[in-house]
DNA sequence: TCGAGAAAGTTTCAAATGTAACTAGTTTGC
DNA sequence: GCAAACTAGTTACATTTGAAACTTTCTCGA
């Protein structure tokens, strides 16, 4: 050990959390065209229209839990839905502040069509994987996202 | 198959670009805070660095390809930066319209005092990952970032 | 060698986003 | 049973972002 110590150099085209950033970009700004080109939909509002989907009955503060999203964008989101008559509330009746989401019947119809191209995108960008390979990518993101956001428990 | 055919149900939590743009915005968030706080850089400057750190001399438009950012917000990166004396344009000889970038020894100075923090991060990050694993997911996440953006070749 | 078109980088302006303040309703503790 | 503290959701405002227009410089073809 005669040399000084360097430091370790870092290669940005290597780095995971550079990585990680560039690869979402790109497919969030793919899907955003998509959804906005066909339904006019941002990405937040299919985000909400998703959940909702899924577990109808949610009030905004659940939403804004499990999507990530703050309440600010999760209110916006909602109120474009309810405008477009996607979307419906149902005040809670226990509780006057909230309100229970749900998908209208246009909202579902909507919802049906959007899921095969969601499924069908995610089958595209994985086109290179086989199916064990999509579920050690899910397993390690996971890890990762454990360490990240430790109490994540939806 | 005497059942209707019934779609596949989508579940938000397993869906693989839902994933990614969560824990990527975790992430950078994160990162985000750390880099303003110590530094007063913006993901943004804070990339222009990286990739000059790098590679100096490269020009804007050439930080503009590699790095997934468009070229406003180089542009608008690079004079934060030039501003605060942490890199200097020197203009090309052969093409008066680009200028070629280089960290200033105040820039450099920076720049080493963050690298080491950067890989710290990425090591936290997969704390729960070994070796095999990280090299596993970084190549995973390329066969995904291949698809997307085939002609990516830096 | 001149003019049309293209490229680098900046500026401008509108839209998206986040923070903080606000309103309305609810819970707690005395 | 009521005031203080708290929560759900919205609104307002400041900042950030992106798209398009613009300026300057360069390239190419006639």
């Amino acid at each position: 050990m005669t040399e000084t110590t360097k430091t370790k150099p870092l290669r940005l085209a290597d780095f995971l959390p550079y990585r990680l950033s560039v690869l979402s970009n790109t497919v969030s700004k793919r899907i955003a065209e998509r959804y906005e080109a066909e339904f006019g939909l941002s990405i937040g509002q299919w985000r909400v229209m998703a959940i909702i989907g899924e577990c109808p009955g949610l009030t905004a503060t659940e939403i804004s839990d499990r999507a990530a999203m703050d309440k600010v964008a999760v209110s916006r989101a909602v109120t474009g839905l309810v405008e477009r008559d996607l979307l419906a509330r149902k005040a809670t009746q226990s509780d006057g502040r909230r309100s229970q989401l749900s998908l209208t019947p246009g909202g579902e119809a909507m919802y049906q069509r959007i899921v095969p191209l969601a499924l069908s995108y995610e089958a595209e960008l994985t086109a290179a994987l086989n199916g064990a390979d999509v579920d050690q990518l899910k397993a390690l993101l996971d890890s990762c996202a454990a360490v990240v956001s430790p109490r994540r428990l939806v």
